[in-house]
Formats: C-alpha cells, structure tokens, sequence
DNA sequence: GCTGGACATTTTTTT
DNA sequence: AATGTCCAGC
C-alpha cells in the first residue's frame, strides 16, 4: 500500500468539509470536534440548533473520522483514487465514502441531546429527522424532565417508589404543602406554603435530603420547622406514589450516585451528551451530565451565558463560566456571527450587556446590514401604547408582512390584556402564549384529577381535590376523619373510604364515600375495554360533572367546551401513540406546557413573555412597557444580581427582532389596579442614541420627553423609578360633572361624557370638538370648567 | 355540609 | 382587576 497518509487525510477533511459548506468556520469547528469536552458559547441568532444538528448528523456518519488520522489497512489505493475524484464534489455516494476511509460512526441511541424546553426538544428531533431520516428517531433526544423520567421509571423501584408513580405540579405540591403545615399545625403565615416550596425545592437543587436538612440546621428554630415540612412532604409523596418536578431530575441523580451499576449502565449507553441552553441548568442538573459523561469525557454543551434568565428557579450562570475549570482541556468554540438581526438591532443588544460585569464577553456582528433604526415610543397612557402596536401592525400587513412576522414581548402576562382588547378593536388575528394555561383550569384540573385516581387511587392530593366535586356529601370533616384513620393504621385513605362501614368515626357517611370508591371501581374497570376518549365520556357522567357544568350556566358552557378539548387531545394522543394508556396521556401531559403548540402555521401575531420567546425569531418585534419599575421588575430593583438578569432578558428580548425592533413605554398606567407613573427603563437608556428614532407622544402633553436626563435635565439622573413618587402629584380640581364643558390645554374644548373614579385619581372621557373622544386623568390633564 | 359575601392577597419569569 | 380564602349563618 503506497498511500500517502498526509494527504489521504488532507483530502478526507476537504470532502467532510464540503459536506458542511454552509457554515462558517467556527460552526465548522465546533461540529467536527466529537470527541472530548466542548464548550459552545453561541450569540444569540448565531445558528446554535443548526450546528447541534449537524455535529450530531457528522457523528452518526463519520464519527470522529475528522480529527482522526487512523488509516485503516484494508484501505486501498482505488479507495484513495476514488477520494481524490470526488474531493471537489458535492455529488457522491455517501456510503461507498465512509468505506474509503473505514469510519467508525457512531450508534444513535449512544447519543443523548437534552433540551431545556420541550418546545426546543420538538424542533432538535423534527430537525434531525429531517435530516438524518428515521435513524434520527433511535437517538435520545428530550428534556431533562423527560430523559430522568424514563431512567425513573425503569430504576425507581431502587428506592421504594413503584414504577407507575405520577408527577406532582407545582399546584399539588402547594397543596401537599398546605396539608403537612395542618398536620404539623403550624401557621401559614409564619410559614408561607410557597415559600416552603421554594426552600425545599431549592435543598433538592443542593441535593440535601430532608435528615440532611435538619441535620445541618439543628440550631435554628425556624429551619427546624421548615425540616420538618420538608420531611412529612417528602413521606407524603412517597405514599402518594408520586414525585415532584425537582424530584424527577434529583431521584435519577440519586439513582447514580447510589447504584453504581445503574450509572455504569447510562455511561455505557449515553456515550456522547450534548446539553442545549447549558446556562439554565441548575446545579442537580449539572451533577447529573457530569455524572453520565464522567466515563467517556464526551460532553458538549451550548450556551451564552447572556442568555440566563432563569436564576429565578435556580439555574446557576457559574455552570457555564466555570466549565472549563470543571473540564479540563475543554474546547471552547464561540459563535459570534448572527444571521438573525441587522446590525443596528445587535448593536442595541450589545450596548444593553455591555452594561453587565458578570460574562464571558462576546461581541455579535453580522453581514445582514445596518438596517431599520429602532422605534422607541413613549405616549401618555397604556392605550395609546396599544393603540400604537396595533396601528404599526396593522402597517406592517398593508406593506406585505403577515401578521405572524409580528410579535409583543412583555414583562409580566399581566400586560397582555390591553393590547388584546386594541388587537380586537383593529381586527388583529393573535395568539396569546402563558398566561392561565389550559392544563391549570379548574375544570381541566379536575378531569384529570379523577383519571389520575382511575390511574392510581392511592393519590392523596388529587383524590382529596375530587373527592367532593361536585358536592356529593363528603365534607372537610368527613375528608379529615378518613385521613386521620388512615394515619393511624397505615393504609391509603381510598381502602378506608372503601370499608367506611368498618369504622364508627365516618360510618354515617359509608354511603356517600363507598359510592364514591364504587364510581371509580366502575370506571378502572371501563379503562380496561374503553379508548381514552369513551372513558372521559363515561367519567364526566358517573361522576356527575357534566350536569354539575350544565348548571353553571354560560360559565359552565365555556367549561363544557374545554372539556371537549381535552377530549381531542385524547383523541389525538391515542392516534398518535402505538400503545395508548392512561398513564402515558397523564404522564405527557404533566410535562406539556402551551409553549409546546406554538409551532402552528396560522398567521396570527405572537403574544408572549420575553421569557417564553428565548429561542424565537420575528421580522417585527413590539417590546412593550419599557419603564422602570415594570422592565426592570421593581422586585428585582433592590439587587444587582436580578437586576443583571433583567438585563439579560431586556437583551434576549431585544434580539428577537430579525427586521425591526419597536420598544414603547408609557408615562402611565393601569396596573394592578392602581394607576403608576414610570420613568422609561434604564435599558432603554443603555441603547446608542444614534440607533434609535424618538417618537413622543408625551413631549406635547406632559412636557418631557423619553430621556428626560439627556433631554431636558429637568429630573435628576438620580431620581429612578417612578416619578409620582419624587414628585408628588398636585391633585386636581375636580369642580366638573358629566355633561360640563370643558377646556383642555393641547386638545380644546370638550363635554364631559363619563367620570370614572381611580384610586387616588378620576378617569375623565370627553369628547372634543376637534379631536373626538379622549380618556384623561384629571390630575394630569389640567381640565378646566367653562 | 353548604352558601354567599366580606375580606385579603396577589400580580415575574416555568419544567 | 381578579382571584382566592375565611367565616358566619343557614
């Protein structure tokens, strides 16, 4: 064999290279680098799924065959023949290539490619699937929720659950909360539920057990309290044979650590890990790809770490700035070329982080050109806000856009309902994104309460939520007697309530409760013969709950055609799935979130969180309610920390926008039922003046203009926040009624048509002569009786 | 055990 | 503003 292995290698790397021809150089980098720890930090819009799918697709076919010089003996001098022919070719037989240079590629099912969301989840697999074909469905790909759960439900049984336990949301948990705090008798007020929640699920995230918790806080009162909590709740589960959402991910971890066999066996199968959005996980979920990739050392993981929005739920930014001291010789590949946004908008986002300390440091550029400048808006009121969104929608269509290139981003859901009513006005399509979710309606909630019992009748929180709704008799007292039997003789409350008859303290009530187990009886059996479809059917009358609807009136009809929804999705999971059981609709469902139906092709304009809209793209992006106070959250004004992450979100917020990139603010609003006046946001400030159009609407009424410390240095730069505050508002004399004639300052003469009385202010409607109907506080409108 | 009304509380983000 | 929680009275 005279092969000359120097450029038999050369001329591999060349084909592979072309194989990839649409990346840059960088991208290239990061997917031929299979092997080892690799840290991608990837700008926002700088193609992270793109180069996730490929280096997954470039392992499955070639291996490490990039990087590896190896030349097999079996390779002959027609295969290097045949290489050098088509070295300069798009247009080649793949496999006849792999035998040339006798790669080992790797098995799909020794990858494992986790996700945050499972909406992300979605488009890795459609992706790959498209691209890789049917192999790409061998390769495990999910979220970390996801992934944990088919482990647990394989290896639980190791630690005294059974495999067919359910998933408490954060609703259950609350309310198993509220039970160990009666039965601790301990005072709700001292000991906030939630608040309980969150210290326990943050010892979960530090991987302290409950004995671990008090053995550490022994000498503090309250936290001895909150141990106990702690440890009843977790019995409460147990025995309840279900686990909450930190459960799932810290019981796999717990598994790992403890069963050393269980671990050899996921680093046997998980060879290669990748870890998408690596910057939202939090510490159990960084213990647990350590754990799977501590074997083979083949972790790669994508971040940007001005993208973490989630401390909040305990994400910690450390896991990314510390990984190339947790993996020595990590690659550290960064993604800096965005083919998302013009440069103007990348512009603005640079100069919002900048303003950050805690980074890594990178600067996004892109070829896209300097484009549109930004529209920053400020108006009097938050209807004139919404008013304006819809109007420059409305605008976008006419030139040519659909309305599904538009999106608003706001800070809190909270802010949705008003530009929801101008999108009616206007006749706008929308699609609103969070908020109350479908699955947390009470109805929904209930449905799926009683088939959980159906599922498992040992479930304490959701047997207790059903089992007097509808009223069927069954009161607290009676609810508490079953639970205090239960208790003292160690059986599931539901065996009580079967032989109520047994027991003095509930016997008076053995019809109503026995009836009730009979129901459930009735329809386990049913889901033996029955599709999932017919049993929801038969529930909803043996169980009383259509007719309980019925009389509710509209409400109830509203209600009733949810109910139908679920029905569908039913019926839609069930086609969907080759085996369709009870369980797995519940088990998809615990992990579903509304994020999940986004991808729908109706040309509707997106409203959501900015939260919700990591990892989305829109030509027109509406930033609405940027003031202080509201964006930055005034909860997170106290500490730098938060307010860097608020920074962080303005900055994900921001490069959404592909095209044009519109950020509003308001002098005032409603909220929360108080009207608030707030200064426009720091971050707006922190944009390059010359990036950016002022419209204001203000100016003329009011007197001051978007950036009152550049503008008109009439308010102190130092004075944030809300104005209102720092500069009290002269009440108004209100000497007028409705029907009065009025004059106004800017607008002219008017009537009074209707007086609305605010907290600590009166909402005026006139109508003037010249400019039609406006609405006007009469503490700022200086509204004079004629 | 149930009902209705007063009262209070909460309004960040999510698997 | 809107919803949940508590409590008195039936």
């Amino acid at each position: 064999m005279q092969i000359n292995q120097e450029s038999f290698n050369e001329i591999k790397r060349t084909i592979l290279k072309n194989r990839f021809t649409k990346m840059n150089e960088m991208q290239k980098k990061a997917i031929f680098k299979v092997n080892g720890p690799v840290l991608i930090l990837a700008g926002a819009g700088s193609g992270k799924t793109t180069v996730l799918v490929n280096r997954i697709a470039n392992m499955l076919n070639f291996g490490d065959a990039y990087h590896n010089n190896y030349i097999s003996e079996y390779v002959t001098n027609e295969d290097n023949d045949y290489l050098k022919s088509i070295e300069n070719s798009n247009d080649y037989d793949v496999e006849r290539f792999k035998d040339a240079i006798k790669v080992n590629s790797i098995n799909p099912w020794n990858v494992l490619a986790i996700t945050f969301t499972n909406k992300a989840a979605n488009e890795l697999k459609g992706r790959l699937q498209s691209l890789l074909g049917d192999v790409a469905l061998n390769i495990n790909a999910g979220t970390f929720h996801s992934v944990c759960l088919k482990i647990l439900r394989r290896e639980i049984t190791r630690l005294g659950y059974s495999s067919s336990f359910t998933i408490y949301d954060t609703d259950d948990s609350v309310r198993t909360i509220k039970d160990c705090l009666s039965d601790l008798a301990t005072d709700d007020k001292m000991f906030p539920p939630k608040a309980m929640l969150g210290e326990i699920s943050r010892s979960k995230d530090a991987m302290i057990s409950p004995s671990d918790y008090l053995a550490q806080n022994s000498e503090d009162f309250r936290k001895k309290v909150i141990g106990n909590i702690y440890t009843l709740y977790q019995k409460k589960l147990k025995s309840s044979n279900a686990v909450d959402f930190d459960d799932i991910i810290c019981l796999t971890v717990k598994l790992l650590v403890e069963f050393p066999d269980v671990l050899e066996h996921y680093q046997n199968l998980f060879k290669y890990v990748l870890v998408d959005e690596y910057q939202d996980t939090n510490h159990v979920q960084y213990k647990l790809v350590t754990l799977l990739s501590q074997r083979s050392k083949n972790i790669c993981v994508v971040g940007d770490d001005d993208q973490s929005i989630y401390k909040f739920r305990g994400a910690t930014i450390e896991n990314i700035l510390n990984f190339e001291k947790e993996f020595e010789d990590a690659t550290v590949i960064r993604l800096e070329q965005n083919y998302r946004s013009t440069q103007n908008i990348l512009d603005a986002a640079n100069g919002i982080i900048k303003h950050n300390t805690e980074r890594k440091g990178k600067n996004l550029w892109t070829a896209n050109g300097v484009g549109e400048k930004i529209t920053a808006y400020r108006c009097p009121d938050e209807n004139s806000e919404a008013q304006f969104v819809a109007n420059k929608v409305t605008e976008s269509v006419e030139n040519g856009l659909k309305f599904s290139d538009n999106a608003v981003l706001y800070r809190m859901n909270a802010q949705s309902a008003n530009i929801e009513r101008y999108f009616v006005k206007s006749a706008i399509p929308y699609r609103i994104v969070g908020g109350t979710k479908f699955y947390e309606r009470k109805e929904i909630k209930d449905i799926l309460s009683y088939l959980h019992i159906i599922d498992n009748p040992y479930d304490i929180i959701r047997l207790k939520r059903i089992i007097n709704e509808p009223k069927r008799g069954i009161g607290d007292t009676t609810v508490k007697n079953v639970e205090a039997i239960a208790d003292k003789l160690s059986l599931p409350m539901y065996e009580i309530m079967k032989s109520a008859n047994d027991y003095d303290l509930i016997s008076k009530k053995s019809s109503s409760l026995i009836d009730f187990t009979n129901m459930i009886e009735e329809l386990t059996e049913l889901n033996k013969t029955l599709c999932l479809a017919e049993l929801l059917e038969n529930l909803m009358e043996k169980a009383n709950y259509h007719a309980y609807l019925k009389a509710q009136g509209k409400e109830g009809e509203v209600r009733l055609e949810n109910i139908e929804e679920l029905k569908s999705n039913l019926i839609k999971y069930s086609e969907e799935n080759e085996n369709p059981t009870l369980q797995g609709f519940l088990e998809e469902v615990s992990l579903y979130t509304d994020l999940d139906n986004l991808n729908d092709t109706e040309d509707k304009v997106t409203m959501m969180t900015m939260h919700s809209a990591k990892g989305l793209e829109f030509k027109n992006v509406y930033v609405v309610g940027m003031e202080e106070n509201i964006f930055p959250s005034f909860l997170s004004a106290a500490s730098d920390v938060e307010l860097q992450e608020e920074r962080r979100l303005a900055y994900v917020a921001v490069t959404r926008a592909k095209e044009h990139l519109y950020i509003t603010n308001s002098a005032q609003r409603m909220l929360f039922g108080r009207t608030s006046r707030n200064m426009p946001s720091r971050f707006l400030k922190e944009i390059p003046d010359e990036l950016v159009d002022i419209i204001d609407e203000t100016v003329k009424a009011y007197g001051y203009s978007p950036r009152p410390e550049k503008a008109k240095p009439v308010y102190k730069p130092e004075i944030e926040g809300t104005v209102g505050v720092s500069r009290p508002v002269e009440k108004a004399v209100v000497d007028f009624g409705v029907n009065d004639t009025v004059s106004h300052k800017i607008f002219g003469k008017g009537k009074v048509k209707s007086m609305t009385k605010m907290s600590n202010d009166t909402l005026v409607e006139v109508s003037f002569d010249k400019v039609g109907t406006k609405k006007i506080m009469a503490n700022f409108a200086k509204l004079e009786k004629i």
